[in-house]
RNA sequence: GGGCGAUUAGCUCAGUUGGUUAGAGCAUCCCUCUGAUAAGGGGAAGGUCUCUGGUUCGAGUCCAGAAUCGCCCA
C-alpha cells in the first residue's frame, strides 16, 4: 500500500519533514560517500558569500543554481567536493561590529585596541555564517555544511579567550578524530581537510596564500607604492574604490553651489574682439578684473590652484557695476542681474594668465608654492594660473573650472600634467588640518558657510545657489565622500591585462555577452589598488624600510626565516592585526629594519585565491590538479566582472596562466514585484526565511529556474502563488491521483524492472512515455548547456500534457471495477511516469520529489520514512532516441488534440453544452491528417461527446478555399510584378485552384497579358471556415457539429444531468469513491423517460444498487431543474 | 561623453534567413467541464509592433535619424 496523500497539502510544512528525514537518514553523506570514488568528478567552485547579514531571497537565487547543477552531476555519478565559501574580511563586517560597539570613528578603534576589534569582527562572521548556513539547509541546498552550534561556540569562544585550549571531534572514513589547539588557531583552520565544512576567506590558509600571489607580483615588479587622489569615507577612515561608488555607491544631495571671482593678477587680452572701440576702452580702464569659477564642493576652494578653460569655447568680457567678469558665452544665464557685454576672447588666447588665489594668506598656500620651489630651485615662484583643459563644458557653471589637484581625481592628473603644486586640505577623518587659519578643525562637508563668509570679506564671491546633483556616498556608511590625495598600493595591470584577455576568452560565458563585458573591463581596467587603510583583513605581506625601498613576503615560513624581532609573540596566531604588525624584518644588504606597512588588502584578493587556497594548492599539487580549473561557477553579474570574476582570473592567470573556471553563469538583478529594489527601508524586502515558510523552498527554486538569466527578477509572492497554481498543484494532483486508484485497486509496483514492455500498452501509454523521452532528452541537454530555463519549461509542459491528456483521458481505464490487462498497463505506465519524473525533478525541486519518490518507491510516508535511499541517490533519467512509430504517435496525438480544440470551439459557439451528445463531428482535413483522426476518432468523439466523426467529402459545403502563391519562393522570381500573380491567383476560382493543386496539376494565370504557369507546390491552399456555419478552423483542419437532435440523444443528454447530479449529491454526503448507494428519484415526465431509457447508464456511473422512483425519495435529497425539466433525488448508503 | 541592448495587448514577454491574417502567459468579462484538481477547456475584449524617413514586389523583422528606458564604461 502506498501512503494516502492529501489532495491539499502544505508544501512548506512538508519540506520541513524533508528536512528531518535527510537529517535523520544522513542522505547528504550518504551521497558523498557513494560517489566518493567515482573516477568522473565534477568542480564546482563557490564564490564566497558574505557573511555579514541573514540571507535575502536574492541569495536564494544563485545558491538555487549552485544546488541544481551540483545535485545533477552527482545523479550521474560524479564525485564533487562540495564545499560552500563564507567571505569574512573587509570593510562590510568593521562598519557592523562598529556600529554595534557604538563607535564614532576609526580612533575609537585603536584606542579600545585592535585585538579585541579583530576578534569581534570573527565573532561577527562566524554568527553570519551559522545563520547563513541553517537558511540555505532550509532551502535545500547539499553542501558540506559545518554544524551551526559548533560556529556559533567559536563565536562565543573567541571573545571570550582566544587563546583557550579545545578540541573539535570529526568523524569520518579513518573513525573519530580529535583536533586540538586554541579557539584562535582552529578557527584559522575551518574549512581545512581535516576539519572539513565551508572554507572561510579569514583563514591561515587563505590569507598566506594571498601572500604568495603577491610576492609573485612583487618578483614581476609589479607591485608599486602609488599616490593618487581616491574617493574617501571619512567616517570609515579609508579608501573607497571607485568600483563600489559605480556600483552602489551614487546618491542625490543637495549642496550649495558657489560662483566665486578670481582676481586678475597678469593676462593678455590682445585676441578679444571687442564691442565697440569704448568697450575696450572701458575694460582697459576697468581696475577690477575677474574670472568666475563654479562649484559644488566649496570646501575644494581652499585648495585652488588652476583654473581650466575650454581651449575651443568662446568666452564672453562682460561688465556689471564696477567689475569686469569673464566666463563662457554658453553661461551667461547664471550671471546675477543686468551686464553689458564688452568682448568676447577664446579660450585658447586666455591660457597663461594669472590670477590672486582666493585663499593665498593662509600658510597651507605658502606651504605647498615652498615645497614646489624647492623641487624646482631653478624656476620663478608658481603663480595661479589659467590652463586649458578639453573637458571643460557649459552645462553648467561659468566654463571655467577651478582645479585643486589635492581634491579631485581629474584636477590630481591635470596638476601632474602642468606640474603645479598641490593643497592636500583634509586629513582622514574629512577635517581639515593645520596651516587653513579658521578652516582647520573643521569638517569638510560643514565648511560651505563659513568659505562663503571668507569669500565676501574678501570681496571674491559672487553668488550661490542650492544645487542638487549625484554624488557619492560610501556604499557601506552612507557618508558623502570626499577626494583625498593619499599613498596606496598597486598591483600594475601593464603586461597582465593581456594574459588575462586571453584566459577569458577560454571561459563558456553563459549569457555570452558576458565575455565582451569581461574582455571590455579588462581592456579599460586601471592598476588595482589592493590596500586599505583599515584593521579587518588580510595583512598585507609588504615590510618597509625607513629609505622607503620595501619586501614583500610570499608565506609564514618566510616571515619566520627573516623575523628578527617579535616572532614569539606572532607565532601562534592568526596572520591578522595586530600581532603580524610586531614582526620586524632584516633588509638583507643595507641592514635596515623593515616594518609591516599598516593597510590591510583589498576583500577581492581574499576571494580571489580561493581555486587555490580551497583546494589545497600547495599542499597537495596532485589533489589540486584533479580539481583545477572548476567545471562551473555562478554569481549574479553585477560588480562581478571587476569584483570576483576578475579577482580569480587575475590570480590564476599570475599563477598558473590558466582560466580558473570552464564556465562562468551570470545572472541579473532581484528586485521587487513591481521592478523596484528591494531594501529594507522602502518595506519591500522579503526575508529568506518567510519566503521559505510562506510559500515553500521548491516553488522559490522553480522561479529562479525558469528565469532568465539576463532579466531582472521581479519577485514577490504572486509568481510563487503562480508557480504553485500552475506547475505543483497540477503535478502533486496527478500524484495523489495515482496513489489513491492504486491503493482502491490494491496496485503495487512489479518486482522486476522493465515489464512494461510484457503489457498490453495502448496508444495513450506508448504516447506519454514517449513524450517522458522527449523530456528527458530535452532536460539533460538543457543542464549540460547550463540552460536551466529550457528544462523547467520542458517540464512544465510535460506535466501539463500528463495532467491534461494523459490522466484525464485515463480515467476511465482507473475506475473500472475489473482488473485487467489495460488497467495494469495503465497504472504500470503512470508508475513509470511519476517515478522517472520524480528523478528528472530532483535536482529543481528536491523536496516535493523526495516526498513523491518515498512513497512510490518505497510505501513510506515522508514524516516516518526510515529507509536510507533518497532519490538524490539515484541515477539521472538517462536520454533515449525515439523510434519512427513515437515520433509519428506524437504527430497524430498533436493532430488528434487539435481537432478536439477546434471541436470545443464549434461546441462553444453553438451554445450546445458538451453533456449533451450529439450525433457527429464533421471534419475536413488533408490526407495525413485524416489518418491521424481516424486512428484517434474514439478519443476525439468522447471528448467532443458525439457518436461518430465524418469526413466531409464536399468540402464546399464547411469550407472556402484560401489561395496563395508561396511568397517565398515566387517573390524573388516575379519581383515587381508579383502583386499581380497574386492578384491573378486571387480573382480565379478558389476551389478550381485547390482541386488542380491536390491533383498536382499546374495553373495558370494572366500577368501582364502573358500566361503563366504556376507549379502545385508553389501554391499554398488552406481550408478556411465558412462564413455563417458554425465550424472552426486552424491549419487546414475544419470541424463542424451536426446539432440536429433526436429523442434517444436527448434522453442521453438528460441521463447525463443526472448523472451529474447524483455524483454531487454523493460528494455532499461525504460518501467515499466505492461506495454503494441506493437511489430514488421523482421526476417530469420527459425526465422519467430519460430515466428508463437509460437506467443502466445511470447506476453504473453512481454506483446505485438500486434505481426506484419514488414520491418522496428517501435519504439524502435534492431538488433541481434544468432543461426545463424537474428533479428530485434521494441517496441511501448501503 | 563613449559602447551595448531594448521599446510589440492593461501587465510580463515570444515573434526564425524580410513573406501575405503579429502570438503566448497573467489579469478582466462571459460560457463550460469536473468520480484527481484552490485545477482544466472554450470564447470575448484588448495592437497606428515608440516616432520619422529610407531600401524592397513585400518591413514588427533590414538601413538611417529622433525619443524614452536599461546595462556597462569614462
Amino acid at each position: 500500500m502506498f501512503q494516502p496523500v492529501p489532495t491539499q497539502v502544505s508544501f512548506a510544512a512538508q519540506e520541513r519533514e524533508v528536512l528531518a528525514f535527510w537529517q535523520r537518514t544522513q542522505a547528504f553523506e550518504r551521497l558523498r560517500s557513494l560517489r566518493a570514488n567515482a573516477g568522473q568528478r565534477y568542480s564546482f567552485l563557490d564564490g564566497p558569500i558574505t557573511a555579514n547579514n541573514p540571507m535575502g531571497v536574492h541569495h536564494a537565487w544563485g545558491r538555487t543554481y549552485k544546488d541544481m547543477w551540483q545535485r545533477y552531476y552527482a545523479m550521474l555519478g560524479r564525485n564533487e567536493r562540495w564545499q560552500n565559501g563564507f567571505d569574512c574580511q573587509g570593510l562590510w563586517v568593521e562598519v557592523n561590529v562598529e556600529r554595534d560597539l557604538g563607535y564614532k570613528t576609526k580612533r575609537d578603534i585603536e584606542t579600545n585596541g585592535i585585538q579585541q576589534f579583530i576578534n569581534l569582527c570573527k565573532q561577527r562572521v562566524l554568527n553570519s555564517a551559522a545563520m547563513q548556513t541553517e537558511q540555505s539547509i532550509r532551502l535545500g541546498y547539499w553542501m558540506d555544511w559545518n554544524d551551526s552550534s559548533e560556529l556559533r561556540m567559536l563565536a562565543e569562544k573567541i571573545v571570550q579567550d582566544p587563546e583557550q585550549h579545545i578540541t573539535l571531534e570529526r568523524t569520518g572514513p579513518a573513525g573519530r578524530r580529535q583536533i586540538h589547539g586554541t579557539v584562535e588557531q582552529l578557527i584559522g583552520r575551518l574549512g581545512s581537510p581535516e576539519l572539513g565544512g565551508s572554507y572561510f576567506t579569514f583563514s591561515d590558509e587563505n590569507n598566506y596564500q594571498i601572500w604568495g600571489f603577491l610576492k609573485k607580483c612583487a618578483e614581476r615588479g609589479w607591485v608599486y607604492r602609488g599616490s593618487d587622489v581616491i574617493p574617501w569615507c571619512p567616517r570609515c577612515a579609508t579608501g573607497i574604490s571607485q568600483h563600489e561608488i559605480d556600483t552602489e555607491g551614487y546618491r542625490d544631495r543637495t549642496d550649495p553651489s558657489v560662483v566665486a571671482r578670481l582676481t586678475l593678477t597678469s593676462f593678455d587680452a590682445s585676441g578679444a574682439t571687442w564691442q565697440s572701440p569704448e568697450a575696450k576702452d572701458a575694460f582697459d580702464r576697468n581696475g577690477a578684473k575677474y574670472l568666475l569659477v563654479w562649484t559644488t564642493t566649496p570646501w575644494t576652494l581652499p585648495a585652488n590652484v588652476m583654473a581650466a578653460v575650454g581651449p575651443a569655447l568662446r568666452y564672453a568680457i562682460v561688465k556689471q557695476a564696477d567689475a569686469v567678469y569673464i566666463l563662457s558665452t554658453g553661461t551667461l544665464g547664471n550671471l546675477k542681474g543686468e551686464y553689458q557685454l564688452l568682448g568676447e576672447i577664446n579660450g585658447a588666447g586666455m591660457v597663461g594668465w594669472t590670477y590672486r588665489g582666493l585663499f593665498d594668506q593662509l600658510p597651507a598656500w605658502n606651504e605647498a608654492q615652498r615645497v614646489w620651489t624647492e623641487r624646482h630651485p631653478a624656476l620663478p615662484v608658481f603663480d595661479h594660473k589659467v590652463i586649458e583643459w578639453d573637458e571643460v563644458g557649459e552645462a553648467e557653471g561659468t566654463g571655467i573650472v577651478h582645479i585643486a589637484p589635492g581634491c579631485g581625481p581629474e584636477d590630481f592628473h591635470l596638476g601632474r600634467k602642468f606640474d603645479s603644486p598641490s593643497v592636500a586640505p583634509l586629513n582622514e577623518d574629512g577635517i581639515y588640518v593645520d596651516g587653513f587659519g579658521p578652516l582647520a578643525g573643521k569638517y569638510a562637508h560643514d565648511v560651505a558657510p563659513l568659505v562663503m563668509e571668507l569669500l565676501r570679506s574678501d570681496g571674491n564671491f559672487y553668488r550661490t545657489d542650492k544645487y542638487t546633483h549625484r554624488y557619492p556616498h560610501c556604499w557601506r556608511c552612507g557618508a558623502p565622500l570626499v577626494y583625498r590625495l593619499v599613498d596606496e598600493w598597486y598591483i600594475s595591470m601593464d603586461q597582465l591585462r593581456h594574459d588575462m584577455m586571453r584566459v577569458s576568452e577560454q571561459i563558456n560565458w553563459v549569457p555570452s555577452f558576458g565575455k565582451e563585458r569581461e574582455l571590455d573591463w579588462l581592456k579599460n581596467m586601471h592598476d588595482w589598488m589592493i590596500s586599505k587603510k583599515r584593521y579587518w583583513g588580510l595583512a598585507l605581506p609588504i615590510w618597509e624600510y625607513p629609505d622607503g625601498t620595501f619586501e614583500v613576503i610570499g608565506s609564514r615560513e618566510e616571515l619566520q626565516a627573516r623575523a628578527v624581532e617579535g616572532w614569539e609573540e606572532f607565532d601562534g596566531h592568526s596572520p591578522h592585526r595586530p600581532h603580524v604588525d610586531k614582526v620586524k624584518i632584516r633588509h638583507p644588504v643595507t641592514g635596515q629594519i623593515g616594518t609591516r606597512v599598516p593597510d590591510v588588502g583589498n576583500p577581492w584578493l581574499d576571494a580571489g585565491i580561493v581555486a587555490f587556497s580551497t583546494m589545497q594548492y600547495r599542499r597537495d599539487p596532485d589533489y589540486w590538479r584533479t580539481w583545477f580549473p572548476a567545471n562551473f561557477i555562478t554569481e549574479s553579474f553585477p560588480g562581478q566582472f571587476r569584483n570576483w570574476f576578475y579577482a580569480l582570473i587575475a590570480m590564476s592567470t599570475v599563477l598558473e596562466g590558466q582560466k580558473p573556471t570552464q564556465t562562468v553563469l551570470g545572472f541579473a538583478t532581484l528586485l521587487d514585484s513591481k521592478g523596484q529594489p528591494m531594501h529594507k527601508s522602502s518595506g519591500n524586502m522579503i526575508e529568506f526565511n518567510e519566503a521559505a515558510e510562506k510559500a515553500g523552498a521548491d516553488m522559490m527554486r522553480w522561479v529562479y529556474a525558469r528565469q532568465r538569466y539576463d532579466d531582472n527578477l521581479w519577485f514577490g509572492y504572486e509568481v510563487l502563488d503562480e508557480v504553485r497554481r500552475s506547475f505543483f498543484i497540477p503535478l502533486w494532483n496527478v500524484y495523489s491521483f495515482f496513489v489513491n486508484y492504486a491503493n482502491i485497486d490494491k496496485w503495487t509496483p512489479p518486482a522486476g524492472a522493465g515489464s512494461a514492455a510484457a503489457l498490453q500498452l495502448q496508444g495513450l501509454d506508448k504516447w506519454i512515455l514517449a513524450r517522458l523521452s522527449e523530456v528527458v532528452g530535452a532536460t539533460n541537454q538543457a543542464l549540460q548547456d547550463y540552460d536551466a530555463r529550457t528544462a523547467a519549461f520542458a517540464i512544465e509542459k510535460f506535466v501539463d500534457d500528463l495532467s491534461n491528456w494523459f490522466v484525464r483521458r485515463s480515467r476511465r481505464r482507473f475506475w473500472r471495477s475489473e482488473t485487467d490487462a489495460d488497467k495494469q498497463a495503465a497504472y504500470s505506465t503512470l508508475y513509470e511516469v511519476l517515478t522517472t519524473l520524480c528523478r528528472l525533478l530532483a535536482p529543481f525541486a528536491p523536496f516535493i520529489s523526495e516526498v513523491m519518490w518515498q512513497n512510490l518507491a518505497y510505501q513510506q510516508a515522508i514524516s516516518t520514512a526510515d529507509t536510507i535511499a533518497s532519490v538524490h541517490h539515484q541515477s539521472y533519467p538517462v536520454p533515449r532516441a525515439l523510434t519512427p512509430d513515437e515520433v509519428n504517435l506524437l504527430r497524430e496525438t498533436e493532430i488528434a488534440r487539435r481537432t478536439v480544440n477546434l471541436g470545443h470551439s464549434t461546441r462553444a459557439q453553438s451554445k450546445v453544452k458538451l453533456r449533451q451528445p450529439l450525433a457527429r463531428a464533421m471534419v475536413v482535413a488533408d490526407e495525413s491528417a485524416r489518418a491521424a483522426i481516424r486512428e484517434h476518432a474514439d478519443v476525439i468523439s468522447d471528448e467532443l461527446n458525439v457518436k461518430g466523426i465524418e469526413f466531409v467529402e464536399r468540402e464546399s459545403d464547411l469550407v472556402t478555399y484560401k489561395i496563395m502563391p508561396d511568397s517565398r519562393k515566387l517573390g524573388p522570381k516575379f519581383a515587381g510584378d508579383f502583386p499581380k500573380v497574386r492578384a491573378a491567383l486571387a480573382a480565379l476560382d478558389p476551389f478550381a485552384v485547390a482541386a488542380a493543386v491536390k491533383a498536382q496539376q499546374p495553373v495558370a494565370v494572366q500577368v501582364n497579358g502573358h500566361a503563366v504557369t504556376l507549379a502545385p507546390e508553389d501554391i499554398l491552399v488552406q481550408a478556411m471556415p465558412r462564413e455563417g456555419l458554425i465550424v472552426a478552423g486552424e491549419e487546414g483542419i475544419v470541424v463542424a457539429l451536426d446539432t440536429k437532435l433526436t429523442e434517444k440523444l436527448e434522453y442521453e443528454g438528460l441521463a447525463r444531468e443526472v448523472v451529474r447530479h447524483l455524483n454531487d449529491l454523493r460528494k455532499e454526503a461525504g460518501l467515499e469513491l466505492t461506495d454503494r448507494i441506493m437511489t430514488e428519484y421523482s421526476a417530469s415526465a420527459k425526465l422519467e423517460a430519460a430515466f428508463s431509457v437509460f437506467s443502466d447508464y445511470i447506476r453504473t456511473e453512481t454506483l446505485s444498487v438500486r434505481l426506484e422512483k419514488s414520491e418522496f425519495p428517501a435519504g439524502k435529497a435534492a431538488s433541481d431543474s434544468f432543461d426545463g425539466e424537474s428533479l428530485t433525488i434521494g441517496i441511501v448508503k448501503v
